[in-house]
DNA sequence: TGACAATATCCGCCAAGGCGGATATTGTCA
DNA sequence: TGACAATATCCGCCTTGGCGGATATTGTCA
């Protein structure tokens, strides 16, 4: 039970969800979150380390970015939330404004022009 | 989706998934709660009061006793979440452990012998 | 290698919330 | 009404974790 309290305890921050909402689009790199979110990249960057050590998402360097997807492979408590969140999460506002913001961003800059 | 947070905050304590995970059996009273948990009064009650501020749980008093049961009418997300936690949380043997010390105290000494 | 860009981590500060003993509240019953 | 039992709330203490600016790390490319 120590392990589920950590799992949603990672869900316990309104940042972190918006984070997980995005990533349900699929792969971001950091830059892309931080444009979404509008959010110092400190914050940005400390919360996905929050999500990535209770399990939540992984990284994957690819040259000077960092890329971050939901976890695949980890508890299926995290797998049955996921499907939640989507359901749950999308109707917000908070979460369709973040997603302009994100499409702005890719196709005014694109994700190299961080 | 500060809604959605706060339903998770509540979820982000071992404690509460305790509690919760019991409170799937049905109604439970404090003094019934108290002696599964084995935890002091006032953290007891002090969790049963963050339950009930965040949606999850109603009380009823019957005389000097308080019951708690989850709440029915709550957020759809809530009535979701509690089939995951009964799914997720029915094996963890702190749950198990904590259900004999309920029926255990239910036997020996009844809810009215608190 | 040196400069730069992207990201992570450090720092000091602060609020939320965990704990359990002490006290207040509330209902019951003689 | 007074005593008692069940529960809630208060209190002081302490840890976790939020924030964002400053700094460190790491990879790229000329």
């Amino acid at each position: 039970m120590q392990k589920e309290a950590k799992i949603f305890k990672a869900l316990a921050d309104e940042t972190r969800l918006r984070i997980l909402a995005l990533l349900l689009e699929g792969e971001l790199c950091v830059c892309e979150l931080i444009a979404a979110l509008e959010l110092p990249q400190s914050t940005t960057s400390r919360h996905l380390a929050y999500l990535r050590n209770s399990g939540w998402v992984q990284d994957s360097r690819r040259g000077v970015w960092m890329y971050y997807r939901l976890n695949e492979s980890e508890h299926a408590l995290i797998q049955e939330l996921n499907s939640l969140l989507a359901k749950h999460l999308a109707k917000s506002s908070a979460h369709t404004t973040a997603l302009e913001k994100l499409r702005h961003f890719q196709k005014e800059q694109g994700p190299q022009a961080c």
